[in-house]
RNA sequence: GCGCUCGUGGUGAAAUUGGUAAACACAGCAGACUUAAAAUCUGCCGCCCUCACGGGCUUGCCGGUUCAAGUCCGGCCGAGCGCACCA
């Protein structure tokens, strides 16, 4: 018996596929589109098991729609701008442009080895300046469309790469590669106003049924839309207003003071004339934002010599606080505090000693006696020493104050987000030139159209630090497009961020001279299943959203949601191993012994085997997936990866696993090449069938049925599952060598290569010359269940007594309820259970159960 | 602190959405083949009592709804993830 040659076959078929172009795919308007993306990867130089996983799970929805008749696209394409590139650059010496795209070439042959269904016509790369330069000349139209400004804000700075960080970027409020203290510093940005959006993209998210309901929770709480109203405090003693933001307007006859951030303008004013508010001010700024040291922190306040008066009561001055834990990019920076209903507020009243008045009454208690500790109220309750509040709802009250302040011209409702515009400049060589120029006279000019797109150059240094751009001799100098006076371009470039915002639209029209081809971007998008990691959960597809909505508003394309089904598919972990020392070790460097110890293959010391988790570089616990289809075969890789665990659960690697799905892929091919009859492809489908014929061919159809279903669902475990079971019945069934019995084992044969062709396409190829099928089985359409041939003449009806089970019947379908009944109450077991007891009640579902209650 | 998700054998897990818990696989054990090993094949495999037949228990814990709960409801415990001085 031949073994199964992986290695020889797969690269065959992959070669068959490339030659035919068998997955490019046009506007086929006979059939209908399905779109199916998974998250392009970033080429840092070696595909890994996680890339595996993830391409694996969209190759098997792609070829599966294939098979349903559907014109799929399922493009590849790589996240090319970034970091790593650079930092390769400043360690190797190596151009960044030469590093990346070398990574992208070993890692596109590597892809190829897997087999996946990519049509790599569309192929794109976001360094590609005909790529960015479409991005370009998108973000000019923004700008013309209102969409872009430019501001001068507070950064995150790291002084030692000298360098803007994203918040992502900052880590315990140091920056995540010097590991400096971060700074704030103020520097003009470009921005785009993804607050406009916010409430759509808050709104619409209700509207996105196919995605995971966390990442839609996870987008709203990061969208954060609060509804609550601005009030507007007028100072006693000057003509200064403070407008402060709040939820809890139905408290404000609880306010006792006031608190302002230490960035506000009034607290700017005062700072002016004391040097101890300056001081303050400052060491506000030094408050580090990670998490312990806002745990650690004290709420600190610095008193103004201000009064404001409270809008409702005469005989109330509020004291003004610049407060550490106002946040000026929240609101209006400036809140109105209420101790006995808000944690913080009372902290703070507590620490300077200012009233706490409780307003809100929960039930039982009376307003005159209520009183707050330490912790606020917050629970529900009725207003209580308010006035003409008293007695309300909080609702109510809120509604009553909001009435009376836009009646009286100091307040009026609001809804406020957390979100913040988008910071899109970086100061980074390998990224998308911002496409502006400055110019003493004309100001900021954009580059002409017919000038893009913006290029990088390639004569750079990484020898000094901050951004080679600005570094560069000549590159910036240019002349006005306006004037023609000497002038300077934008030496900063896009947030990366931005260039995986609109790939997916991009792959409908790869080759276009504009950013996109509106006929072609409607007829695919949107992206029917996106499959990605759940780390992206918030950035990546949050701009995604906007951009597309951005896209739509310069008349690019029609649809404003980029991804109508969303998928996010679980890490992949691996045991983690540490030598004598501490020092992480390989997994492929470790041996286990019999007796369950560890050792290292390399030294012999004994291994200490530890928990497993997510597959990472710095804890060495990874497998390379070339290795594994070297020794395996890519077959054998994707089957493992899609066996056992659900695809959205974290999936652990093990060398068993491997194992086992490599014996099922060469028990396939042995059970295929050992029991097919290749001329019993031309039986005619006899009349009559044996048993035996009767049950695989049911078998056979529940397959076809449930494998789809669950494809479409991804439960790709479970469609391994009855896989085996498939293939366990047709390596079982011995024939007679009748026409039945050949007919019955030949569609089932026929139909299990179908059916595993999305999982493992090179070996059902094989498999599918061997039976004399037409074609690619890549091109081969789905099977159909046939239901009749799926039903049985016979099912088994549990009998339980108090609800637990005593027995079967194995009895035909359909017996009505009375017949069933009195077979139950004569089964001997049955009737031990029941004997001399009262039957009270005998609940009877077909085909199902008897309950027999006593 | 707020929000979300998840707890089922030695392990990964399944359970038609309230109707036989543990399918399928991994590991393990026993046997066949083999000079031997690998590969392959056959059988066993939740826990407890029993030679066996059989019985009892079992889906993190406690309670509830129901003829019937892994599944629904309430409370608790544990693990993971996200956000977080957000007014």
């Amino acid at each position: 018996m031949t073994r199964y040659n992986a290695g020889a076959t797969e690269a065959k078929w992959q070669k068959v596929w490339a030659e035919n172009k068998t997955f490019e795919v046009t506007e086929d308007r006979a059939k209908p589109k399905y779109y199916v993306l998974e998250m392009f990867p970033y080429p840092s130089g070696k595909i890994h098991m996680g890339h595996v996983r993830n391409y694996t799970q969209g190759d098997v929805v792609a070829r599966y729609k294939r098979a349903k008749g559907f014109n799929v696209l399922h493009p590849m394409g790589w996240d090319a701008f970034g970091m790593p590139a650079e930092n390769a650059a400043m360690e190797n010496n190596v151009h960044p442009a030469k590093w990346t795209y070398e990574n992208i070439d070993h890692m596109k042959n590597q892809l190829k080895s897997i087999g996946f269904s990519f049509d790599w016509s569309r192929e794109l790369a976001t360094c590609d300046p005909e790529y960015y330069g479409k991005e370009q000349a998108m973000f000019i139209d923004f700008m013309e469309a209102g969409l872009v400004y430019r501001k001068e804000s507070w950064v995150n700075w790291d002084p030692v790469d000298n360098t803007v960080l994203a918040n992502e970027q900052v880590i315990d409020g140091k920056g995540w590669r010097s590991g400096a203290p971060v700074e704030r510093k103020k520097l003009s940005q470009w921005f785009l106003k993804i607050t406009e959006a916010a409430d759509d993209l808050d709104k619409e998210l209700d509207n996105l049924p196919r995605w995971p309901e966390k990442v839609r929770v996870m987008q709203k709480n990061w969208i954060g839309k609060s509804k609550g109203m601005h009030i507007t405090f007028d100072a006693v003693e000057n003509d200064k207003k403070i407008r402060v933001y709040t939820t809890r307007h139905d408290t404000i006859f609880g306010a006792s003071f006031i608190a302002i951030a230490a960035d506000h303008p009034i607290a700017a004013e005062y700072a002016e004339n004391s040097e101890e508010l300056q001081a303050f001010i400052e060491e506000c700024r030094q408050l580090g934002t990670s998490e312990e040291a806002l745990e650690k922190a004290v709420k600190k306040g610095f008193k103004l010599d201000l009064q404001m008066q409270h809008p409702f009561r005469d005989d109330c001055k509020l004291p003004v606080y610049v407060a550490n834990f106002v946040l000026m990019e929240y609101g209006t920076g400036a809140v109105f505090g209420c101790p006995a209903h808000d944690q913080r507020d009372l902290d703070f009243a507590r620490k300077y000693d200012l009233n706490v008045i409780p307003v809100v009454i929960p039930k039982g208690e009376d307003a005159a006696t209520f009183e707050v500790g330490d912790v606020a109220n917050t629970d529900p309750g009725v207003l209580g020493n308010s006035d003409f509040l008293d007695g309300m709802s909080v609702e109510d009250a809120k509604a009553k104050i909001i009435e009376l302040g836009e009646a009286g011209g100091f307040g009026e409702a609001t809804i406020n987000y957390r979100l913040r515009d988008w910071g899109v400049s970086r100061q980074r060589y390998w990224g998308a030139p911002i496409p502006m120029i400055y110019c003493d006279d004309c100001g900021v000019v954009p580059v002409p159209k017919e000038d893009l797109p913006v290029t990088l150059p390639d004569d750079i240094t990484f020898d000094k630090p901050g951004n080679p751009l600005d570094h560069h001799p000549s590159w910036k100098h240019v002349d006005c497009p306006n004037c023609g006076k000497p002038a300077v371009r934008e030496t900063d470039t896009f947030d990366t961020f931005i260039d995986s915002s609109w790939y997916f639209a991009r792959f409908a029209c790869p080759n276009t001279d504009a950013p996109l081809d509106k006929e072609l971007t409607d007829y695919w998008m949107p992206v029917d299943q996106y499959v990605g990691g759940i780390e992206h959960a918030i950035l990546h597809l949050l701009y995604s959203r906007f951009f597309t909505r951005a896209m739509k508003e310069i008349g690019l394309c029609d649809v404003k949601e980029p991804f109508d089904g969303l998928f996010t598919q679980g890490m992949v972990c691996h045991e983690t191993y540490q030598d004598e020392k501490g020092d992480w070790v390989l997994p492929e460097e470790v041996e286990k012994k019999d007796d369950g110890t560890v050792v290292s293959r390399v030294t012999g010391e004994s291994i200490k085997s530890g928990r497993s988790v997510k597959m990472s570089k710095s804890k060495k616990n990874v497998v390379d997936p070339t290795s594994i289809i070297d020794t395996y075969g890519a077959d054998t890789a994707r089957w493992f990866m899609l066996s056992d665990s659900p695809p959205e659960r974290d999936l652990e690697w093990t060398e068993e696993g491997v194992e086992g799905a490599w014996r099922f892929t060469q028990r396939l091919w042995r059970t295929v090449t050992t029991m097919l009859d290749a001329d019993a492809a031309n039986i005619e489908e006899p009349s009559d069938f044996s048993k035996q014929a009767k049950e695989l061919r049911r078998m056979t159809h529940i397959s076809i049925g449930s494998i789809g279903k669950d494809i479409e669902n991804f439960h790709f475990n479970a469609s391994v599952a009855q896989t085996y079971k498939f293939a366990n019945a047709i390596a079982a069934f011995k024939s007679d060598g009748s026409d039945g019995d050949r007919f019955a084992l030949y569609e089932a044969i026929k139909s299990i290569i179908l059916l595993t062709s999305p999982m493992m396409p090179h070996l059902a190829e094989e498999m599918w010359t061997m039976i004399g099928g037409e074609g690619l089985v890549s091109d081969a359409t789905w099977p159909v269940v046939r239901e009749e041939l799926t039903q049985q003449s016979s099912v088994t009806v549990v009998v339980q007594v108090q609800g637990k089970l005593r027995d079967k019947l194995d009895v035909e379908k359909d017996m009505d309820k009375e017949t069933l009944e009195k077979l139950a109450l004569a089964s001997d077991k049955v009737q031990s259970f029941i004997e001399g007891k009262e039957i009270r009640k005998i609940i009877v579902v077909p085909n199902k159960i008897v309950n027999i209650v006593v």
